[in-house]
DNA sequence: TAAGATTGTGGGTAGTTGTGGGTAATATCT
DNA sequence: AGATATTACCCACAACTACCCACAATCTTA
């Protein structure tokens, strides 16, 4: 069962274990194309998670990140916090990545964590974290939501 | 007797076996293009259903949700809820599908199931769950079905 | 109606996957 | 430089999944 490659979606529960690592699900190796190396860009998320990028994916944020000009502010922040971040990690024998402490503490990992398939890239959650998330994002506008689902018709 | 490529119409009654594993009806099986792959994508449906796409279709979403800015939180909720449920799967020689757990249990399945057509998608629910969920459609509004039948000519 | 093909259901087995931990190489600090 | 901590790589094993075969019931066709 081959996908689209470099595409994730679905959702999967791994635990951290005491050395940092979390396996990455079969099925995202599996798409992974192979000038990926191995290898995977862990960076924070935009909410309290973990962003992961295969690494051709990550090059091509890289190269937008070019792009900006430096004469917005908006622009700074937003490059600096993509760019700051980011680490490259390669996946062990086994399939595991090694998340940085840094990112475990900003995400707030403990020991049941989930990876979402989120298309372009995976998130890295706290279990107990999204679901906190989860009840929050109830009270966005709902209105824009569906404009969304009208557009996208599933 | 060859119906239109990709469309599922009927109702289809299967049993949910102890592998979690479910039929695909041979009619749907054969109005599949063959660039579906033999693979389905199953997904949690807005009613207390399994959503069951042909992989050409989920394509599709899956190509609008890429176009979605993760810059925007509202694109974020949108695509990691729509992305998150999503498992593709590969029917067996037998034409089954396996059901992954947390959707066996969202959808509440239990050994009877029946299998919907829905025309661009299929629905599978528990015989008993729909039944259920029938009796209180009952009460829905009939002003918005009257709306739709503007819409649509039956 | 009888033979053959198709369909739905059950279960066995080999390979894959997730997780823990050990050891050697590398980096850090005093 | 030497001691200590950190990281990278390897092996082991239990649980799970994909793949295969079997068979009864149903449908098709001559």
């Amino acid at each position: 069962m081959t996908l689209t490659k470099n595409t994730f979606i679905g959702e999967y529960s791994y635990s951290l274990d005491s050395k940092g690592r979390i396996n990455m699900p079969a099925k995202f190796r599996q798409v992974l194309s192979k000038d990926n190396k191995n290898t995977f860009v862990i960076t924070r998320g935009m909410d309290a998670c973990v962003w992961v990028y295969p690494l051709n994916q990550w090059l091509k944020i890289e190269k937008s990140l070019r792009s900006l000009s430096s004469l917005s502010k908006i622009h700074r922040t937003f490059v600096r916090n993509t760019a700051r971040y980011a680490t490259p990690s390669t996946y062990d024998k086994q399939g595991r990545i090694t998340i940085p402490p840094s990112l475990v503490d900003y995400a707030g990992l403990d020991k049941d964590v989930l990876i979402i398939g989120m298309v372009n890239k995976m998130e890295i959650w706290d279990t107990k974290n999204l679901e906190k998330t989860e009840k929050e994002a109830l009270e966005i506008d709902l209105t824009e939501y569906d404009d969304l689902a009208q557009k996208i018709t599933i």
